[in-house]
RNA sequence: GGUUGGGUGGCUGAGUGGUCAAAAGCAACGGUCUGUAAAACCGUCGGGUUCUGCCCUUCGUAGGUUCAAAUCCUACCCCAACCA
């Protein structure tokens, strides 16, 4: 078995924020360069809810998610690999990860059941059964051709007692080390090069793999010596934001990345709001997804940098502003306030995709900013800014 | 003018003597949402309050019967359909 040393980390740290363990970079993929710290819009379903690749690409986005679990039971990871693969088939042609049914471990709790083998899903759609293993996953994701691909994990509940949460860092450590083979078998000549201008050029698939230990600082600190010795592109921080105090995500964090190595990516797994993108970003991570936009978004609720607003609200009846001023989205550039509220009050689609845009618009430039940030080594004190200005209306 | 049916909280609409401040849905208002089983979910929704209770006002209007009425009786007003 390869060890980590023997592969490259198509990653390159470009700026490191003194005061604090942020840094910015790049990571290269197949389909292209994505600059940390990174926002992914989340595609479960082949699809970033009400929007398309154009909403996407003019927002900045470089890489969405997407789902192993919906996209084998729906269409099918054999259907997708048959119509050349997600990308065409979703018409998208910039980077995509894949997570690997993990998290499903969790959501879907009561439909799952694990064996050593792996989990035994019950369909959400038709209550038929199916097998996911370390393995089989790895070659769904195959399937797929997704651009970075995710172990099978065990995603514990919060609060998991100590027993279960390592019961759940067991399967996921040896699950990992079988996902992580099976990769290597499956690209068997890694093909990664530095380039003088120091940019890689990628021709497979990345391989990450999944930090987890719930909120035990030791069992995080275990989770990730262990994972830094498998040969793998990039880590995934998983089984937080799962209910968990904000401290004792903050704790659980910092003792994993403690322990992983500086120059290859971090990834917090299910993390979206702007607080804690500062937060984690500060604590060393890399890269973010969140279902918080798109589904706040469709669910009426804003972000501005003013603080989260409800479209609903009586107040915006009226009023002709956009969302943001400054924001520069096709929603804040095109329509009223009272517009949006009137669309989201009549339960009209036109509102998800608007304000989806809106919000996720809203979190590649809260990246942009904390990019800058780094860049000029004045971390603590755009954050302290923005959050300053961000919190303001809820301390009233 | 007559016959029949009907008038219930912002709307639709249950309720036909007590368990009714009145089902349910909608709207409204407030909240939740973090690797999506989510265009979902949870509250509030006559007024007041010392609030797992108590008080006041309410089911077209006005009277009446009854220990007790949205529910029964009388008159009136209004609406709908049909007949002249």
């Amino acid at each position: 078995m390869l060890k980590s040393e023997d592969i490259l980390s198509p990653f390159s740290i470009t700026a490191k924020s003194s005061e604090t363990k942020a840094r910015a970079g790049v990571l290269y993929t197949r389909r292209g360069a994505i600059h940390t710290p990174v926002f992914m819009p989340v595609a479960t379903q082949a699809s970033v809810k009400a929007l398309n690749d154009e909403d996407l690409k003019a927002m900045g986005v470089e890489c969405i998610l997407s789902n192993t679990y919906h996209l084998y039971l729906r269409p099918g990871t054999a259907t997708l690999k048959q119509l050349g693969g997600l990308h065409k088939f979703m018409k998208w042609d910039r980077s995509i990860l894949t997570d690997s049914g993990g998290f499903q471990v969790f959501s879907l709790s009561h439909l799952r059941k694990i064996t050593e083998e792996g989990v035994l899903f019950q369909s959400h759609h038709d209550g038929s059964k199916h097998l996911f293993t370390p393995e089989n996953v790895i070659r769904f994701q195959s399937e797929i051709d997704s651009d970075i691909w995710v172990c099978l994990d065990v995603c514990v509940r919060n609060p998991s007692d100590k027993k279960e949460a390592m019961g759940g860092l067991k399967s996921t450590k040896n699950w990992a080390e079988r996902a992580i083979a099976e990769y290597h078998r499956t690209v068997p000549a890694q093909d990664i090069a530095q380039n003088p201008d120091g940019t890689f050029t990628v021709k497979h698939p990345l391989q990450f793999g999944i930090v987890q230990g719930s909120v035990y600082p030791d069992l995080r600190q275990e989770a990730a010596m262990h994972m830094r010795e498998l040969p793998v592109h990039g880590y995934c921080i998983g089984g937080l934001s799962v209910g968990e105090g904000k401290e004792e995500m903050a704790t659980a964090l910092s003792a994993a990345v403690g322990f992983l190595p500086e120059n290859r990516p971090r990834y917090f797994m299910g993390l979206g709001s702007p607080e804690d993108l500062w937060e984690c970003v500060e604590r060393g991570v890399d890269m973010f997804d969140c279902v918080w936009p798109t589904r706040t978004a469709r669910n009426g609720r804003v972000m501005t940098a003013d603080g989260n607003i409800y479209i609903r609200k009586t107040e915006y009846r009226l009023d002709e502003r956009p969302i943001e001023e400054d924001c520069g989205c096709y929603a804040c550039r095109n329509y009223s306030r009272a517009y949006l509220s009137h669309l989201h009050r009549s339960g009209e689609f036109l509102s998800h995709r608007l304000l989806s845009i809106h919000n996720i618009n809203f979190l590649m430039r809260t990246m942009k900013i904390i990019r800058k940030a780094i860049e000029d080594d004045n971390f603590a004190e755009v954050k302290a800014q923005y959050l300053k200005r961000f919190n303001a209306s809820k301390e009233k």
